[in-house]
DNA sequence: ACATTATTTCAATAATCGTTGAAATATGGA
DNA sequence: TCCATATTTCAACGATTATTGAAATAATGT
């Protein structure tokens, strides 16, 4: 993941009513919640949600699909995965003694490969 | 965790030099790095760089500590780690087959306690 | 006391962002 | 076709944010 990807997924989860949309979503599942009943559930005016929704589409971190006349929004978990991942990427790298016991990631490629490089044992 | 806490850490992050500090940070691991250094590698100026890492200590994602006259800053670990929870409260919570294959948090003690009211086996 | 290094504070400016009201588009049913 | 529902688009306004230059504070060594 590049860094403009994460800093607009971060942007667009760094607000409010937008965040609430998110968390929202992620309750929901892969089938996600028609555009109406997102704003009924958080209150937001029907242009300020859509506004906000294009946003978070537009950040990958949700899509709409038509069916109807209603949109339906999902969270899309494989890109809020990889903005995580890269939040955490190289966690503990520096330590010669492989993990700190609140190591973010310990499980990650990278860092399996970095504590490899170090002869740490996993 | 409250949602303006959640906000004001996702703030901090969404914005490129600061989330170039705190990735610096989470490589750099406890001890942490003196601000001049970091700003040397990520070529911010003092006074930008002053004002980037009081947002980030305000959002609880980075610590100071004086050491002579340089001031180390280091990432707070266990701050993120609740943030990343937060995002991912109640994943699959909707869903009624268990996790999906995705999942972001499978492990979370919500989504166990979720899956257990559910009848659905770990 | 003085000079040097490290970091922070302050004020000003330009750019970005969220909300609102009003109008437009899209879909399905009578 | 006409109407109601669902969602989006547009323009305008006020608020927040990042950057800059200049000055201030803090700690150390001579």
């Amino acid at each position: 993941m590049e860094i403009e990807l994460a800093i607009d997924a971060l942007s667009a989860l760094a607000q409010t009513s937008r965040l609430g949309i998110f968390r929202l979503l992620i309750t929901a599942g892969q089938d996600g919640l028609p555009a109406g009943e997102i704003g009924r559930k958080l209150s937001i005016p029907a242009n300020s949600l859509s506004f906000h929704l294009t946003r978070l589409r537009y950040a990958g971190l949700v899509r709409g699909r038509r069916n109807g006349r209603r949109i339906f929004y999902a969270a899309n978990f494989s890109n809020m995965q990889k903005l995580m991942d890269y939040l955490t990427e190289n966690c503990c790298a520096s330590t010669t003694e492989g993990c700190l016991p609140d190591c973010l990631n310990p499980e990650s490629a990278e860092n399996k490969q970095l504590m490899a490089k170090k002869g740490v044992q996993a």
